[in-house]
DNA sequence: CCGTTTTCAACATAAATTTATAGGAATGAT
DNA sequence: ATCATTCCTATAAATTTATGTTGAAAACGG
């Protein structure tokens, strides 16, 4: 009933997966590592980035060579940014933010509902960066490997 | 990038109808006053109100005079009962409730993420109920009035 | 400078899912 | 019997998800 796309899932994943080989932005990363690591179609990838190069939370440089760098650090990243790059918006139902969508907003209390929950969102997504994302993740992989190890 | 289907937004909002003409169930509700009242098609509506009704909360009765009533008081149902009855489950993403759904659950960060907003909306959903919602509607209603006689 | 390779860019199309409408059968009240 | 209503099935329209095809820019080797 609500969902999160696998845009922005797959969108999360791919910025995660840049943030990891990102040396201070001197290196590109090409779509198709990133494809065979995540397990992504890298069509799909290249539908995907494009908003949010568009909202220079990543940049491109075509050719040999080349490939794609996060647009600022990890740290200065947050998942609304990312969520919020991939739609457009990063509301719950269409009347939060436009509140001509439903005709009935003004006498209509689950709309009040959706606002709270869309807020509560907000928030929590504002509070997580990028490199919180990274430091999840990694600390998972070293978990999972350690457990390998131990059997 | 994170939607309520219109099926939760209708669903609600057919709830809260219900709940509004709900005189301790003895009056069956006819989804053609529904649709008239909300604005919704009664072709989707009866659609909608099948898994309502297979997961107890609405009753049907069928034939001249029959109607839908409230399977429960409006106090006893919350939002995430709707909400959950309406598509089996209320996660932001598959991979919260069915850990197999990505192969990748074990190392993926993200995954943690979506797993802590679910609960942020669960526990958000778990505490509001048809009753809440119903006060919030009939309050913006008589706002509404108040403000058109003032004029 | 030229051709080749590597990569992103743009457009088109297919598949799957969600959203919405339609027709008519079954049920029960009067 | 008739009428009002839910119930069931089909299908159309729109959107999301995913793949394919071709083109254009940049680097590199000669
Ligand atoms: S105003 Fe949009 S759901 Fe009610
Ligand atoms: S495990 Fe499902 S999004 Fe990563």
């Amino acid at each position: 009933m609500i969902k999160l796309s696998t845009k922005g899932r797959y969108g999360m994943r791919l910025m995660v997966n840049l943030a990891r080989h990102h040396k201070n932005g001197r290196e590109a990363i090409i779509l198709k590592n990133v494809s065979e690591e995540e397990g992504i179609s890298i069509r799909y990838l290249e539908q995907i980035i494009i908003p949010l190069k568009i909202n220079k939370l990543v940049k491109s440089i075509r050719g040999a060579g080349g490939g794609y760098t996060l647009g600022k650090s990890p740290t200065e990243i947050r998942v609304c940014d990312v969520l919020q790059a991939l739609e457009g918006t990063c509301s719950l139902v269409e009347c939060v933010e436009d509140e001509t969508y439903c005709d009935k907003t003004k006498i209509c209390g689950t709309h009040d509902i959706w606002k709270g929950a869309t807020q509560l969102l907000k928030d929590y997504f504002s509070g997580i960066t990028l490199q919180d994302a990274l430091e999840l993740t990694d600390k998972k992989i070293a978990a999972a490997k350690k457990k390998a190890k131990a059997k």
